[in-house]
DNA sequence: TTTTAAAATATCGCTTGCGATATAAAAATA
DNA sequence: TATTTTTATATCGCAAGCGATATTTTAAAA
């Protein structure tokens, strides 16, 4: 007796997890182009925003630990794409910058929204519908973050 | 000069990305109790769907590659979950089937869908608007999975 | 029937992701 | 001020993911 609930096909978490990864993997050969990783890249788009950040404020603005976020960016340090250095008013923390190399990826990647963004075009996702999507996906992302 | 096409918020794989990690970890507890990962959840669920599949096709089921999926169902053997002998017909295939524990399994994990499903509940995922987001999400899959 | 190509699985190496835990510095409290 | 607690990072161990590649077996072609 097979319970519905077990349908593979009735699972949300299935359905984000495969999108997830299938969608990553869409950026690969553009990323791995530059030597870059998908959650690399993430943390460039962090840094391009506004540069010199706290270790945390990475983390937090990525939904990630911290223990996730520090060998990372001791990869991309030894990469040469940003820096570490411990912060002056909180010794404790590790202020993470960019380096020229990691400013100049912006333009070696201004390729790739656009190109990943025509690749996911279908009738459910376009300009159209997408806000709609997006709305769900951030509801549901805060509803599971705040259950901490 | 920043681009808008950079920005985190504008980022459909970062939505993905993060709601998929958010959510399993809403299983981490409940499977943890039962020794099981997610992707052994999710190859459980495979199976229990259909009991002695060959590795190929429970990674295309799972839109997985059979590096991923060996290792893990090797573990999982390891575990007294699941059996994998050669196939009869086609000796190159492994045939994994569900020992009586793997079986088992189904009735421990009873409340995981009901528990992890009251959990996403929010005003964008619900028993109304789900059947939606789960169309827009088959839509992406379909579309990502075909550009092969 | 050889030979060649294709298919199914497995191994290797590396990066994530994360629970658990350690360390150092700042903040709070006694 | 001395002590305790909290905060910010970091380290460790293990399970995914996945690109690249090897191995074995079947199917196809010469």
């Amino acid at each position: 007796m097979m319970k519905d609930a077990f349908l593979l096909d009735n699972q949300l978490c299935f359905r984000l997890y495969t999108a997830s990864r299938l969608l990553t993997q869409a950026y690969h050969p553009l990323l791995s182009e530059q030597g870059l990783t998908y959650p690399q890249y993430l943390v460039l788009l962090v840094l391009w925003e506004k540069d010199a950040q706290p270790v945390n404020d990475i983390a937090r603005r990525l939904f990630l630990e911290t223990n996730t976020v520090t060998p990372l960016l001791q990869r991309m340090e030894k990469e040469g794409i940003l820096t570490r250095e411990k912060g002056k008013k909180d010794a404790r923390q590790m202020i993470v910058s960019l380096t020229r190399k990691g400013k100049a990826l912006q333009e070696k990647l201004a390729d790739v929204p656009m190109t990943v963004g025509s690749a996911v075009i279908c009738d459910s996702v376009n300009t159209e519908t997408a806000p709609e999507l997006f709305r769900m996906l951030d509801d549901l992302i805060a509803t599971l973050s705040n259950k901490q």
